[in-house]
DNA sequence: CATAAATTTGACTCTTGAGTCAAATTTATT
DNA sequence: AATAAATTTGACTCAAGAGTCAAATTTATG
């Protein structure tokens, strides 16, 4: 019984992991060399397969696009979901802009920037998960204006700046750089902050 | 006299500022949708002309996305030339940064980021180029710790986080849009001052 | 206007990498 | 071990887009 139940379960789940897996790779030879020019088969080197092998577990390379682009922003999502008690929204914001830091340099997951990439339904999709994150961090510094933690000024503009200095970090990020990601989020946060604090 | 002169003088600056109108528009069509989704074919249709004529410019699409980095870092390295006169270090920054904004927002050049479309050679040119351009900020931010200015903290970090800023402003900055270039510039000039002054 | 140089084009070729598929291999189950 | 399901592979096809080239067209010059 508890074989007939778990073991159906664990397949699912193996195929799941290993596609997670697949994806992960992906994002990592994206991030580095770019979407076109990180072949299928170089991707599947990396893991140890064939090309054909991956398309047991995906069905394009887009679609592979597509979820690293997902798995950013549910990344993010998950770190905008923290609840905070009696903080100024500026407060709020260097904590998020921490986790946010912190989820980069050391989950492997990253923000993409090919966005031109993918099919026109998939674009939408992801444009669109990235502007509700973007609305949330520019209510929060709309809070934070109110609150008179934030200073005064274009709140959308605010966000993008510092929201800038993060979609870049992928770019020159190195974990094996002597730039530990902690000391990197500490630095960041503060830079963010004194850039809007009030 | 006259006309044996300048006739021929003519002729190349015609061809010289034809290929520079490929590049530009070359540039913009990097910029807007990605190096690889970008055909020569469709820049060709933006001027007006066929891909073959394309080739009489230029001798191929990579020389072209080199062309394209090379104008934006020349830019960078003018408006780096500026000679400024008993200000604080941090004075001198806010208003590089200022020129970089508009720089940026109005002449149709971009910083591109896509350097693993390029061979070998190009590729560590450009990276030089960056760097080169990147050491000479770090410099300033030193010497505005010396001079007070700036605060403490690693150098290189202050400069990739509002580098980071600029950089991403190409992804998302679209001139016909509301935002004036020079209101971003002011924005953005007090944010990165605000980040980094002590 | 005739001629030459400069510019542009249509119609190609060639390469690269995505995606497919039937067959082989591995893993689990009875 | 036999069988079935899951996984992997080698050897393909196919499309897209870079790059070529001889010929056509345009522009300048004596």
């Amino acid at each position: 019984m508890e074989a007939a139940l778990k073991e159906p379960f664990n397949r699912e789940k193996q195929f799941a992991s290993k596609r997670q897996a697949v994806i992960l790779a992906a994002g990592q030879a994206f991030r580095r060399r770019g979407y076109h020019n990180a072949s299928m088969t170089e991707i599947a080197k990396t893991l140890g397969l064939t090309k054909a092998a991956l398309y047991y577990y995906v069905s394009n390379k887009e679609e592979v696009l597509y979820e690293c682009h997902l798995m950013a922003y549910d990344a993010m999502d998950e770190i905008l979901k923290t609840k905070f008690e009696d903080v100024s929204a500026l407060n709020k914001l260097e904590a998020l802009y921490i986790d946010f830091v912190n989820m980069l340099t050391a989950s492997g997951v990253s923000i993409l920037t090919d966005v031109n990439s993918l099919g026109a339904e998939s674009k939408t999709d992801v444009l669109a998960r990235r502007a509700k994150i973007e609305r949330k961090i520019i209510r929060l510094v709309k809070e934070g204006q109110k609150d008179g933690s934030i200073r005064a000024g274009d709140a959308r503009l605010h966000v993008f700046f510092f929201m800038g200095a993060l979609n870049w970090l992928n770019a020159w990020y190195d974990a094996s750089g002597r730039l530990k990601g902690q000391d990197i989020a500490a630095h960041f946060a503060l830079q963010m902050r004194a850039g809007i604090a009030n």
